[in-house]
DNA sequence: CTATTTACCACCTAAGTGCCAACC
DNA sequence: GCGGTTGGCACTTAGGTGGTAAAT
């Protein structure tokens, strides 16, 4: 049509979209990082033209002209100069969940290449009760579960020793950030494009390092900050979804999640057995090719997937996504699984305040903030739902200049950390401050590598050579670390032998999370000396109710690690830790170790999951 | 690999890129549009999310506590908070230009669809000059070139009455945006993921709405601002590439055209004709299919692509586009095509004051910025290279309310707009400032949009009904326009007898331009009553030194026409307009009528086109 | 040797292209 | 039927998948 009649025109023509709507594509949100990554690499932080030094002047900004002289009693603050005072209560969604649960009932594995590889079910999120006017910082870190290096055996994943050094882990911006609260609200935020690689000269900057056989943990952090400058500055919040534990792998062991993964990536469609009949062509293909049905699992679990499960003869007869198309197949949403972070209505984002749940008594961050702020979950924080939350206060600019060792990050049960943990990026915290790098240690990260650009003449990050971080954080701790653990012929030593002060008696399941409710194959045999019995190591575990709650007391003498992992809080709980406020008393301690290990279970929790369909 | 040794491993660990480096990846930068919009829909002017108001508090940010009082004595300026006071001298060239020109002289076409269609050559630029440090907005938009409706009549495009109204253009910021000038610099800048489209009702808000037989110019626009907000406050530099005006089709007319575009874009490889002996099959199979070889146009030049040039049997020979891989197949850069607007070093990027060349005498947009600026180019400014550039102060927000429909924008000689040009956008300028409009009307409309979004709750541009454009133009002024011109017959009225006062001698081959030197097809059968002799309608035209140099003197009358669409200064030459300093000399006009028109080419622009090979 | 990892492959999705028959 | 428009088609690029054999 060349030119409709005025009247019917006149509407779509009386509005000026002079500024393309930026209407959302179909589908989920093209969040990814890559996106951005690819599309305008340099954004935000580490651009080259960034400006290297915050022109902001001194953090925070000076107090308002009417403020209250005691407002400058208050710490630092983070408030962007945007924060328009209104208080968030963001509640996060782990998308496809159900995907995930399956896969983490089989322990889920993630293949990692020498050019990268995504991550097959994708991280996505949504993310809900955000200030819409707020700007936000989005990002995703995969950092390791635990400190040991497994083996896939007999079917079952096992622990074959120590942990091989964790390569310095990248803090995944989202592309989009920074984005209003509105905008991240409106779709569904997918860092799908984050690529996993074991190539430690990853030279894409897309990438994140990662050791074969080992388990990680990817986290979500959610930063309230108008600019990736401000992001050491700001509060964040840290989401952990256990569901999404993975160990990283070159080749699939499982053959279960091969099946899984074929089923459900639109990508593998190509392996997939269509139908009932293409099914068994294909895998008769399959198996003529094998020489051999049953690859390495030797259980088979009924327990996966769509019921179809006609699967090939190795062993399972589990999953059936029957359609190529349906990625969530089974009923979603049954459960509660968005979480919220809860900061009181009054709730400070600088650094200083405390950040108490609305209705709770729970006064976690409390003494974290101000005084040196950390965790202080009571025990009812430990009952949760899947992500496991925590706060962090910014860190202080008299830190920065220390960086903290991502391999360090681990913050699992049982084995202590390799070697003797450094104490040094410990110091960051100051003395008795023992976990509260949990939460702050991505904003750490962050601002150190910030510190680095301006330190070394603000090059790309990878343009950069390595010595900027060897030197901030004392090249003799990282060279030493590596030495330390170079060529680990990682033998099948039972992860309890090697534990230090730490684990405790609780911690027998110790890397055991429940993906929201889940079962998950990773509970099956830890070669700890306190296997739990509850759960036979096949993820033979039928749709059902069972709740795991393990509870694992993570060792208090290496706080750093355990932390740093996944220091979380009770869903609509905050917690607040601040680099100067990390000294807390050790009996929150505790409790922030359970909840790090995401170990609690509420049993609504696993309504969901024996939904397959 | 599991672990290297330490020592290899030292250097790369210690490197800890938190921060995904964000490396560009190969090629030129992903920096279309779309890829943001689709990204981030919202990212920045329009979302929803984003703040209706600064939070700056009045702008510009109150001078730093050292700067001199004398300060406070200069209009408000649009400097961005971290305007470092580093003057820039942007530079911009348009890339492909030679393939762009190959185009160029058949007549672009670019087809539009009912979901979008990209264009071919694309739109990418390569910008230097800049600031590194300050953050700059890229945009592209589509305007109207002329008031013709077009036909492709015996091989050539011939006028086919006047345009059907235009439907409201939008203002495609590059996904990009903001970003720092080194950002910019590093890579090619790409609006590859603008889409055209003819379907009014565009749902996707990626695509630009085009008139299908009517000819466009994309312009782009470079603006100096660190966030969208402030893009109605803030300088920009507007630089139109006259090779790159196109006319929209639904259906490709010219055959040429269509082979140019199988030849050189490497989604269309499946119609070419690889090699010799392929060719010659191909085009056999396609005579077949066809049952005729000329599907409309009778002129076939042996021209086309690849060098076997078996084409049908139609008319030219002139072209020839060599390879299928190379975009930009003859001499590169043999004349200095990329221009900047070189502002004075001392440059002020607020709305006030004035900006100079550097060593130049023109003056040019002086008057604009703190009286009132507008165009005061000399007869200087007239000689320049393909882009023309023109500078705009920004806008004063007392006139935001007041919206310039974007269908006015055509300033192509010849016809006067569609029925009488409402004179009411106008007013926006003040009495006396006729062509204030060129450069200041995308931040106009922009700004405008903004006030929309403000005045109307914000929702999304095409999410909020019609009603707000309509109420902040005047629902009558729109609805009138539309109605005045549905369902025009185009018939095939010379240009000429439409126009008004507005066409002068000078204007003959009034549309012709040249694309930086280039003769285009275009020039051919403009239906006035002053066919320039110079060409004959085909594009036969040989490689050839000829310099189309034609001036056209644009109807003073309807200065807001000519000025929004291509009010240009000679490369290195800046002009200056703002809404209030839109009051400008006379003469001044004539000139700036003159440069928006593009008809003043220095003879060495010409020099590279005759390079095909 | 074993256990991993790599490179390459066919197969897929997603999306851009012009062609063409059908439509108006 | 003409001029213009539309939607399906085959073809392309680009890139994500797991399989597989060879390399490490």
């Amino acid at each position: 049509m060349r030119f409709e009649p005025p009247v019917s025109l006149v509407p779509e023509m009386a509005f000026p979209p002079f500024l393309l709507p930026r209407a959302p594509p179909a589908g989920p949100a093209d969040f990814s990082v890559s996106s951005l990554l690819s599309q305008n690499p340099y954004l935000p932080l580490g651009a080259p033209g960034y400006p290297l030094l915050p022109k902001l002047g001194p953090y925070p900004p000076p107090p308002a002209p009417g403020a209250n002289p005691s407002d400058d009693l208050r710490p630092l603050r983070s408030i962007p100069p945007d924060d328009d005072g209104v208080v968030d209560d963001p509640k996060v969604t782990l998308e496809g969940r159900d995907l995930w649960e399956k896969f983490h009932k089989l322990g889920t594995e993630m293949v990692i290449t020498k050019s990268g590889r995504q991550m097959f079910p994708q991280m996505k999120f949504r993310v809900s009760g955000l200030d819409p006017k707020a700007k936000y910082i989005l990002l995703l870190d995969i950092v390791a579960a635990d400190d040991y290096r497994y083996k896939f055996h007999n079917s079952r994943w096992m622990v074959a020793g120590k942990a091989d050094p964790e390569m310095p882990k990248r803090m995944y911006i989202h592309p989009d950030s920074p984005s209003t609260g509105e905008q991240w609200m409106q779709k569904v935020v997918s860092f799908h494009k984050l690529k996993l690689t074991n190539n430690i000269s990853d030279k894409h900057g897309f990438q994140t390092i990662l050791n074969s056989m080992h388990k990680y943990q990817p986290r979500f952090h959610l930063v309230r900050a108008n600019d990736i400058l401000k992001l050491p500055y700001s509060t964040f919040r840290t989401y952990v979804f256990k569901e999404t534990e993975f160990i990283a792998v070159t080749a699939y062991q499982n053959e279960k999640i091969t099946q899984l993964k074929i089923d459900n990536n639109p990508f593998a469609k190509g392996f997939r057995d269509t139908g009932a009949g293409k099914r068994e062509k294909k895998q008769a293909l399959l198996a003529q090719r094998h020489g051999d049905d049953h690859p390495r699992s030797s259980n088979a679990g009924p327990s996966l997937s769509n019921s179809l499960g006609s699967g090939p003869s190795d062993s399972m007869t589990h999953d059936n996504v029957d359609d190529d198309e349906r990625v969530d197949v089974v009923g979603n949403d049954h459960r509660p699984d968005s979480v919220s972070p809860s900061l009181p209505r009054h709730h400070d984002y600088g650094g200083g305040e405390n950040q108490r749940r609305d209705d709770s008594d729970r006064d976690i961050s409390d003494s974290g903030s101000e005084s040196g702020g950390a965790f202080r979950p009571t025990a009812r924080d430990l009952d949760h739902p899947s992500p496991n939350i925590s706060l962090g206060p910014p860190l202080q600019p008299p830190m920065l200049p220390y960086l903290y060792p991502p391999n360090l990050y681990s913050g699992a049960p049982g084995l202590p950390p390799l070697g003797p943990p450094p104490s040094l990026p410990m110091s960051l915290f100051g003395p008795g401050s023992q976990h509260a790098s949990a939460a702050s240690l991505p904003p750490s990260l962050l601002f150190n590598h910030i510190l680095q650009q301006q330190l070394f003449h603000g090059g790309y990050p990878l343009a950069a050579p390595p010595v900027s971080l060897a030197s901030s954080i004392g090249p003799a701790l990282l060279s030493d670390r590596l030495k330390a653990h170079r060529f680990l012929p990682y033998p099948l030593i039972p992860p309890a032998t090697a534990s230090s002060s730490s684990t405790s008696s609780l911690s027998s399941t110790s890397t055991s999370v429940l993906g929201g409710g889940s079962l998950s194959a990773f509970e099956t045999v830890t070669p700890s000396s306190h296997t739990s019995p509850k759960h036979s190591p096949r993820p033979t575990v039928e749709p059902t109710t069972a709740v795991e709650s393990s509870n694992v007391l993570s060792p208090v003498s290496h706080p750093h690690r355990m932390s740093s992992l996944l220091s979380s809080c009770i869903p609509g709980q905050t917690t607040q830790t601040s680099p100067q406020a990390s000294q807390q008393h050790p009996s929150e301690l505790k409790s922030i170790e359970k909840m790090v290990n995401g170990l609690d279970i509420k049993p609504d929790m696993i309504k969901s999951e024996s939904v397959d369909k």
